[in-house]
DNA sequence: CGGATTTGACCCGCGC
DNA sequence: GCGCGGGTCAAATCCG
């Protein structure tokens, strides 16, 4: 199965165990292991004990199935928490739709916007969206609810300097800014099916780490993702994403987080699905986490305490 | 040649 | 009323 595929790619427990941890959380050098790199001193200074070295052998092999286990158990571990996030996840998605409250929204909508709307409505036989438009202008009190907003944090190479979150859906630049308050510029783009679809989305390098971009979403596709009509056509023009991803559209206001960047190193491996599905979405939620909990020094730390713990407790009994 | 991108100008809301 | 700043427009340019 590939069910757990996914989860090594984010975490990589189990391509490079230990290593991982020490390397990224620039912990004090831990107490000699058994690594290979030690024997060969010792064995050499020994003279020819290929005894010994047989046995370190065999014990440095104990020892990868001990790591790979605890691997393993850690990748038991993490599904169950994703589970357990789903669940918590639909009953707040359940609790936000019983209690919907009033969106954080830019109250400043342009005059000129909903004129052009109206213009432009006639065209397209999408009169849904329109009439919708004009109501809530007329209504404001009624349809309060704006195009929904959410924010969605893509970290790319550093070397990426473009401002091209790709997320499967095929926009169309019409606007650069620089703010004020982020010196580096922000892209404004429309979705390529619009007037009928109303998307925007703004992206903009974070202030903190320039490999974030950060991509506010407006509104909600009326179309179905790009990816799956591909997938009949197989014809997808410029849509040669890393990670196809739902951004958020259930979420108001919500905040998730791609790591194109790996993907990106990763797509030699030809990890992308077109289609996003159930699964897609549990992939993504659990990447989200993933990367969350992997930045998380305290989560870190732990996991790499108990991990070496447990190596060099050998006597400990599984617990988890 | 048509569509996408660039970029300066313009619009508009907001604070003073 | 005025200036500032974010957002949008649209002509020019680029590119496949």
């Amino acid at each position: 199965m590939e069910s757990f595929s996914w989860i090594n790619t984010s975490l990589d427990l189990n391509t490079k165990p230990l290593k991982l941890f020490n390397d990224e959380l620039h912990l004090p050098p831990v107490p000699p292991s058994p690594k290979k790199k030690e024997l060969p001193s010792n064995v050499s200074g020994l003279g020819t004990k290929n005894l010994s070295v047989k046995e370190e052998t065999g014990a440095l092999v104990e020892e990868l199935n001990r790591v790979s286990e605890e691997n393993k158990k850690l990748t038991e571990m993490l599904t169950v928490m994703c589970e357990n996030y789903n669940v918590l996840r639909t009953q707040l998605v359940d609790y936000m739709n019983k209690n919907p409250e009033k969106e954080i929204s830019s109250s400043k909508k342009r005059k000129s916007e909903s004129s052009n709307n109206n213009n432009n409505n006639g065209n397209i036989g999408n009169s849904e969206s329109s009439s919708t438009d004009e109501e809530s202008c007329k209504k404001p009190k009624e349809e309060t609810i704006k195009p929904k907003i959410s924010r969605v944090h893509y970290r790319t190479d550093a070397s990426d300097t473009g401002l091209v979150a790709k997320d499967g859906y095929q926009w169309r630049k019409y606007g650069q800014k620089v703010t004020r308050d982020n010196p580096s510029p922000r892209a404004y783009f429309k979705c390529s099916f619009a007037p009928s679809c109303p998307v925007k989305k703004k992206v903009q390098r974070s202030v903190e780490d320039q490999s974030v971009l950060v991509a506010t979403y407006e509104g909600e596709h009326n179309h179905p993702h790009p990816l799956q009509m591909d997938s009949t056509s197989g014809s997808s023009r410029g849509v040669n994403m890393a990670a196809a991803s739902v951004p958020c559209s259930a979420s108001h206001g919500s905040t998730v987080t791609f790591d194109l960047a790996k993907s990106k190193s990763s797509s030699n491996d030809r990890v992308v699905k077109p289609r996003i599905e159930a699964p897609e979405m549990k992939k993504f939620l659990v990447e989200q986490m993933a990367t969350s909990l992997t930045k998380d020094p305290n989560f870190t730390t732990a996991l790499a305490a108990a991990i070496s713990g447990r190596m060099f407790q050998p006597n400990s009994t599984e617990k988890w």
